[in-house]
DNA sequence: AAAAG
């Protein structure tokens, strides 16, 4: 397909031609600089090569670029490239367009939509690594992104923009204003096939007056950080003397300016969020995508080249790479992850940039930053050289690069961005109340101006679904770390009741963040289960009711009984699509929980029948497994995040399986896999859950290696 | 959209 695309004119640039076009002169365009985001291998390279070969002003002097080419789809995008750059636009010289539905009224929603498929994020080299669910998952990774545009295809620029298109030069500017412009690369291929220089017309994404441009820079890039990291020798001499421009004041200042805009409290109907500057230019920062970095990229480029060259003649003291990385082995489900691992406080600082990327809802920065930390949170050697990293599943230069910076400098820019971000603070802070999501915070924040817990207590109040009600109620308290004795005090209750409301046969296993050995857990996850499998059919719903009878379950989150009501059979393969990724497969309550008994009970609800319980509130979560399948249940239910997520895609590429918390079935045939006998086995579950790792082909992952997270 | 790991 590569080679079969005509080249030129190809709207997404993919395949810029290395043919010089007779007649075509950028000569008269003022300098021009490439943005170097989400372009892959060469692609800028040849970029930069084909303005060249046509006689353009290419230059990486700040002081005087006058446009920017780019993949670059929208006006927010263009923003976010210049403020990282460290521009300062006083004056944004607002580009009229045609019926624009999303500019018109500017609903947030869309335009997170818009911007997320713009940019592009880490790559994992992997060929499928991505992809999970690969229905919801592939289309929205890379390679639509340049082509989604904010405006229609066909809008064309008001006339008043751009008098005379043609006849007039297409960078002509009256005044004598310093403009900044940010154009798309489709126009170059568009001048291309045309042989000449076509109006920008929709392909002028920004247009801004510069206020404050910034310092000098160093002229290096993200593609010399590239090669002088695979050249690993020889960098020394390639370095310039240069020093990181000091980021402290820069940061200061910028909190500073952030404080001054913030917002005046209280205003909750008056969407300051979302039409002016004000809170848009929070979005999107650094941490947005670490491929597009600017702010650190040519510092990195430095440090990396700096770091580089201190190794320099030390290769051989590289450890030879762990067993499972030698054997290629890429999912966390092949491999031991401690909780403590070498490089926990690096990992600390990809952990808060993966939670930025979270809080924009960027679910495939999530994912790559994921992968990234279980990887190294399973290399079992404190890191040393980038290059060691790089080897790593997941990892590229780009990770490297972090590593340099940290190692160099102590700190990652993106992290100081991150924290020195309030909206970040206040998207946290929203996104930490139970039932509230990326979106609800960021809606809570854009959408409807509240800045604090206390705005949506008082003016939201009545928006908010019960269960956010309550998630709000409690948010202190759920967010109180459970000791394990207090884990293991709620698992014999459940216990007690369910042998109460069965038989002694009843099996309740403790999994989550307990069974992989932490000292605390946020909630408590339980697999309730019985030999008979008319012994788990509805015994949810009797657990909550019996429990809710004796006052230990307080609320009720979400009670589940699809299982029950599927006559407790395996997820079907090939279900509708709303039955999702395998959450409500189990019979599942979801809860709200307190211990009924305090000191002074009897006396305080003697002298008040009201009176109230002092005891801390719980999130427990209860799930009843069939016996045949406790093993999936309570394997799924005890890795972290990303040793679950992988090992859904190893069942998926290397068995052609769908592996769920309610079994396993063939994708081929759509038959169940009974990993465990029909019956189940005669062990305890954890029995069970070793029988399904052979079954899988996998060896045993104890769960406290299972620190994936 | 959110909840689980």
């Amino acid at each position: 397909m590569e080679d079969n695309v005509p080249t030129v004119g190809s709207p997404s640039s993919d395949h810029m031609d290395l043919a010089t076009v007779p007649g075509l002169d950028f000569s008269s365009i003022p300098p021009i600089s490439v943005l170097n985001a989400h372009f892959k291998g060469e692609e800028e390279d040849r970029v930069k090569a084909t303005l060249r070969r046509h006689g353009a002003q290419l230059t990486a002097d700040v002081s005087k670029v006058k446009v920017f080419v780019g993949k670059v789809g929208t006006r927010k995008r263009a923003e976010f490239e210049l403020r990282a750059r460290k521009f300062e636009i006083d004056e944004v010289v607002e580009l009229k367009r045609v019926a624009s539905p999303i500019k018109q009224d500017g609903i947030p929603h869309k335009r997170v939509k818009v911007r997320r498929s713009v940019f592009k994020p880490i790559q994992i080299e992997d060929e499928g690594s991505t992809t999970e669910e690969e229905v919801d998952e592939v289309s929205e990774t890379e390679d639509e992104a340049p082509k989604t545009r904010d405006t229609p295809i066909s809008s064309p620029v008001l006339p008043d923009e751009q008098p005379v298109p043609i006849a007039t030069p297409i960078f002509e500017d009256t005044s004598t204003d310093d403009i900044i412009r940010v154009v798309r690369i489709d126009w170059l291929n568009e001048c291309l096939s045309a042989g000449r220089l076509v109006p920008l017309g929709e392909n002028l994404v920004y247009r801004g007056k510069v206020k404050k441009r910034p310092p000098a820079s160093l002229g290096t890039d993200y593609a010399s950080i590239k090669a002088t990291f695979t050249s690993s020798h020889k960098a020394a001499s390639q370095t310039q003397v240069a020093t990181r421009p000091s980021t402290a004041p820069h940061i200061l200042d910028r909190a500073k300016e952030d404080a001054s805009i913030a917002p005046v409290k209280r205003q909750p109907y008056h969407h300051h969020g979302n039409d002016g500057h004000g809170s848009r230019r929070f979005e999107g920062r650094t941490f947005t995508s670490s491929a597009s970095q600017p702010t650190f990229t040519h510092q990195t480029a430095h440090l990396l080249q700096q770091t580089t060259s201190e190794y320099e003649g030390e290769d051989t003291d590289i450890p030879p790479p762990p067993d499972w990385v030698a054997r290629g082995l890429k999912y966390a489900c092949q491999r031991f992850t401690p909780a403590n691992p070498p490089n926990e406080v690096f990992i600390e600082q990809l952990k808060k940039i993966r939670t930025a990327r979270t809080l924009i809802d960027d679910a495939i920065g999530v994912r790559a930053y994921s992968s990234i930390i279980a990887a190294i949170a399973a290399y079992p050697f404190k890191l040393s050289h980038p290059r060691e990293l790089a080897r790593l599943p997941g990892c590229d230069e780009k990770t490297a690069a972090l590593f340099v910076e940290w190692k160099n400098t102590g700190s990652i820019q993106a992290v100081e961005d991150y924290e020195a971000d309030e909206v970040m603070g206040v998207l946290r802070a929203f996104y930490d109340i139970w039932g509230v999501g990326a979106k609800t915070a960021r809606n809570f924040y854009y959408g409807k101006g509240w800045r604090d817990l206390d705005d949506i207590v008082e003016y939201g109040w009545n928006g908010l679904d019960r269960v956010q009600q309550i998630g709000l109620k409690y948010y202190d308290e759920f967010l109180e770390p459970i000791p394990r004795a207090e884990v293991e005090g709620i698992a014999e209750v459940v216990r007690q009741h369910a042998v109460r409301l069965r038989d002694e046969r009843v099996s309740v296993t403790i999994v989550g963040g307990y069974r992989r050995g932490k000292t605390a857990s946020g909630d408590v996850d339980l697999i309730v289960s019985h030999p008979c499998l008319a012994a788990t059919a509805h015994l949810v719903r009797d657990l909550v009711d019996s429990l809710e009878a004796e006052d230990w379950i307080t609320h009720t989150l979400t009670l589940s009984l699809h299982n029950t009501s599927r006559g407790q059979t395996t997820l079907p393969f090939r279900t509708t699509k709303a039955s999702g990724a395998g959450f409500d497969t189990l019979d599942k309550a979801l809860v709200v929980w307190q211990d009924p008994a305090w000191p002074t009970r009897a006396a305080d609800l003697a002298a008040n029948p009201k009176a109230n319980n002092p005891n801390i509130h719980r999130r427990v979560d209860i799930i009843v497994s069939p016996w045949r399948t406790v093993g999936c249940a309570v394997m799924g239910w005890s890795g972290g995040t990303t040793f679950q997520r992988d090992l859904r895609r190893y069942a998926k590429y290397a068995k052609g399986w769908k592996f769920d918390s309610s079994g396993v079935r063939s994708r081929e045939s759509g038959e169940v896999v009974e990993l465990e006998g029909s019956e189940g086995v005669d062990g305890p579950p954890e029995e069970a859950e070793r029988r399904v790792f052979e079954g899988l082909g996998l060896e045993y992952v104890p769960p406290e290696m299972r620190c994936t997270n």
